[in-house]
DNA sequence: TTGTAGGCGTTATCAG
DNA sequence: CTGATAACGCCTACAA
């Protein structure tokens, strides 16, 4: 900045009045210093500033989900709240291991991130990091243990709700559930959101209950066949994921059942290539992950100054339309 | 560190030689400074170290690949060659647009980040950021389009031979290969590495013709249907990704053929979600993005002092063997 | 409206 | 072996 500053024939401090918008400063004494800063193609050194003003601009993102299946959409959320030249995000990856965890930590405190954003793998939740970290902390989509915390989560029982409120408005009445792993909050959550619309229409889950099991393709198969077996006239499946509502479809198809002719498929998540690929493309569910990370984003920069808040605050999802649900002819 | 120097009885300047290892002081001292250090869970501010060091310890890592599909494994291998302690990331996404890009850069230099990962969204050469930046920077994944800039990709044509010959070894002779966008060079390559290790057997690929034509499953479905009109006794198909073998395996299927027993079918880029849950789980062709990503980070290591070298390395693929392939009875 | 001076939290260079 | 002291690059009272 000498070198602008000398380029522009001001002191240093004025330079750095100049650059940084302050008032009181000539206009054509600040337009020949930003000449000379692009001349010169100057960028502040935001390690000094940071050590100044006490804030860096940074944000840690702290995830242990390895694919980046759910923190690329946070992220990215995250990323266009603050806009691109306010803030930077360090991205680390646990990999589901908490002394990797603890090491990032350190690693993020170290650099002063002016907060931190902790993505968990699963939607269940998670160890807090503690209560006395000198940063605000938001968890998102996997909720802190410590309801002293602020957890962003998506909501799945509304979303289950959202499921099944679609088939039914689709004309169908005999609505069977097929999820993944029992031990998920996010499974027992769907399927309450689902068994509690359905009730409100005075109908039961088709085949008299729901099918938990895994979240692969494979589960959804054999649950259908199963199904299919036990209630061969079902004419909607609620898929938990759009991983099973893949392998749903693909035993439809093997039966020559037509979808969504004669049965309707929703699934889960919204996982585009797996969704808009199957056939017929797949209406789903989604779960609003740009806006849960704008929002972690918005939190954290109003943290910056006082506090926080704490508890859970549930995102609801949303219904997306592809060609695997339609009305009843 | 003024605190810790004051608990531990020594003055700063001795408490930071402690902290850093420094052989030149007594080994009671150090340890009586660690203790307070980590009694006042001391942590070093990394801005005012960067200051004085002119080493941050940090590195930008440029994508514009979405989903975050070959950014992540990139990401990740970067990760762990620098060790969780050494060096964090930023990660940026510019989502294919070349102001954001821009802007990324701005913020990333201005940051003094010790180096650049910048990975294309697409596996062809892209613009060079330009030869004159302050920092290091690896084009990974997508090469540079300038020959001066350093560029770490994958070798698609190897990766087509070495597709072609585990289908060989598995006894089969009439290959065909559908493939994605000829537009993109890692179909070419890819088809090329195909053809001529066909060659080398005496062998025409199957149907007379590589298929191009989408990178999705329906794309793999509709060429798999005029494959089968055309060339019915077609044993084995290599698909250019993932997604296409999805399709082509699926009409399989429907024509009751078994894979592998009837036609063996091999895809690309070892994309988990999609391959391991097909039905029979996918052999396929592992871009190995991991390696990608751990000698970019340990090129842009060896080069913060001196220079980087450029032009294009490619790093071989890896055979991925899943049930979709087997020797024929 | 501009310039001077002090300090943010470390490390490095010297003297002791 | 230890401790002053001067940077590192910038911001911000305060003085001119």
């Amino acid at each position: 900045m000498r070198d602008v500053a000398r380029l522009a024939g001001v002191s240093v401090a004025t330079a750095s009045k100049a650059l940084n918008g302050q008032p009181q400063v000539r206009a054509s004494t600040r337009e020949r210093v930003m000449q000379a800063a692009s001349q010169l193609d100057f960028s502040p050194n935001t390690h000094a500033q940071a050590l100044i003003t006490q804030r860096t601009g940074t944000v840690g993102l702290l995830t242990s989900d390895l694919e980046g299946r759910f923190s690329i959409p946070i992220l990215m959320g995250a990323e266009d709240a603050f806009g691109t030249d306010q803030t930077s995000v360090f991205l680390c990856d646990a990999r589901g291991d908490s002394i990797r965890e603890r090491h990032h930590l350190r690693a993020l405190l170290s650099r002063r991130v002016d907060g931190l954003i902790v993505v968990g793998a699963r939607p269940d939740s998670r160890p807090s990091l503690g209560r006395d970290l000198p940063v605000p902390v938001i968890y998102a989509y996997a909720p802190s243990e410590d309801p002293a915390d602020l957890s962003l989560v998506s909501d799945n029982e509304g979303g289950g709700r959202l499921a099944v409120d679609h088939l039914i408005r689709c004309g169908r009445r005999r609505i069977a559930h097929i999820t993944g792993d029992a031990t998920y909050g996010a499974a027992q959550d769907r399927a309450r959101g689902a068994v509690d619309r359905l009730a409100e229409e005075g109908l039961e889950v088709a085949g008299g209950e729901v099918w938990f099991g895994m979240w692969s393709e494979a589960w959804g198969r054999g649950a259908t066949r199963m199904l299919l077996e036990r209630c061969p006239d079902v004419d909607a499946i609620f898929a938990g994921s759009d991983e099973i509502a893949r392998g749903v479809v693909d035993v439809l198809h093997e039966e020559r059942l037509d979808v969504p002719g004669q049965v309707a498929v929703i699934g889960y998540d919204n996982w585009t290539i797996l969704g808009a690929n199957a056939r017929p493309p797949l209406t789903t569910i989604d779960l609003n992950l740009e806006q849960l990370g704008r929002v972690a984003a918005q939190r954290l920069f109003a943290a910056i100054g006082g506090t926080l808040g704490s508890g859970v605050e549930k995102f609801p999802g949303k219904l997306v339309t592809r060609e695997s649900t339609a009305p009843l002819r």
